[in-house]
DNA sequence: CGACTACTTGAACAAAATCAAATGGGGTGG
DNA sequence: CCACCCCATTTGATTTTGTTCAAGTAGTCG
């Protein structure tokens, strides 16, 4: 079932964050979110999916798969985020495959019962179109760093944001492992091993998957494009 | 005034398409588009947008400026294509800078009568959610191409999806200048000169603005990872 | 005709990928 | 509990790819 705790990264989710209550509830229905153990397909790509899909706790990684059988990391969805929108709303096939990257709690949201809501409710609709317009928006961002960019500065813009400071010191840990993490980002696992070594002398330390950040502004600076 | 090619490609175009004749032309209302000269900024990063814009003819790109001076080109708009629903929908600032890049007419719909129609025509909401879906799929499309792919065979995507055949021989010009089309695809102009000169051994005949493909098969097993 | 612009080409250089090998936990089976 | 293996990560050496800088070519427009 869904707990307290499920229910408000529901409610604070991208999609959702503007819907009021009793609309949510009745557009949830009685569905509740289901475990998934790490690595498990979600679906596939091309696949016909049946609903939209919620993280509630863990991460989701979105691939396809080229050809030439490498795989390009087209997404990662931690809590709150949702992925499969168009394909449940479009009802067309899924253009990529999702795959659990740890164990992993999703809601599933019924395509037709969503689409009906939608149908019947503005309100509701531009929600989602504000929703789909931000993720838009943060897809051009990511678009333009990776052509930008050299890979230490992405690095540092990917550990700024998971700081969630703008200033200070910051400690955490990395959400998955950093072979995915170094996917997300368009590198190679070496590539990203080295870059974290150079961000070294700028007050990043890494032990295993523990972060540690002196002082955030610098790392920004230097993200943002500042002189070594 | 909007003429009937004007209004054929308004009816057709991706936001829109699935949209009737009557709302569309109450939507629109009695705007129409506006002549704009080549290099004309439409808008700059952080201007407050007045309304959404739609290519009725000509090519827009939307670039943002970098801290460290250079632009990198985030999107490019031609015919039928939209721009601005973001900011203009959610009365956010515009998230990167318009210009023409070449003669364009450009038909800008009021965002305050959107928003009241959007409100009021689940249809339109829910066609418009198509449509920023679609778009969110072309972006991811752009993305992953751009992350696993050397330059020749992001050109011959680029090629391929221009040519608009799957097979047989292609000839058509560029839409618009190789050193945009390099920006676009996220290379210097050097290297997509480079990249064009690799694929004609592979059948692209490039001169001045024209190009011919003699099978787009085969260009197409290119890009998507075929050897050598 | 001449200057401008876009494009191409070449050479040197920088960044990242690849290939290959070493390190170092974490977990398993003895 | 310990030895061992597996796997993720790091590190090193090499090669490929793409950028930068510089020069040359060609087409265009005044």
């Amino acid at each position: 079932m869904m707990d307290a705790a499920d229910w408000a990264v529901v409610r604070r989710s991208t999609m959702f964050r503007t819907t009021d209550e009793a609309k949510l509830r009745d557009i949830i229905g009685d569905r509740s979110p289901r475990t998934h153990p790490r690595g498990q397909v979600l679906f596939l790509q091309g696949d016909h999916i049946d609903g939209l899909h919620l993280v509630v706790s863990g991460y989701v990684k979105l691939f396809r798969q080229t050809e030439d059988g490498a795989d390009a990391i087209v997404g990662i969805h931690g809590p709150g985020q949702s992925f499969g929108e168009t394909a449940a709303l479009l009802a067309t096939p899924a253009h990529a495959t999702a795959e659990t990257i740890s164990e992993a709690r999703i809601l599933t949201i019924d395509a037709e019962r969503l689409r009906t809501r939608l149908g019947a409710d503005p309100d509701l609709a531009f929600a989602m179109l504000a929703s789909a317009s931000m993720h838009l928006r943060s897809m051009v961002d990511e678009l333009e760093r990776l052509k930008g960019l050299p890979g230490p500065r992405r690095v540092a813009g990917f550990l700024c944001d998971l700081a969630g400071l703008d200033e200070g010191s910051a400690a955490f840990d990395l959400p998955y492992e950093k072979s995915l993490i170094a996917g997300r980002l368009g590198m190679t696992p070496e590539s990203f091993s080295r870059a974290l070594a150079k961000l070294r002398d700028r007050g990043v330390t890494i032990d295993r998957e523990h972060v540690r950040i002196s002082r955030v502004e610098n790392l920004r600076d230097f993200f943002e494009g500042e002189a070594a």
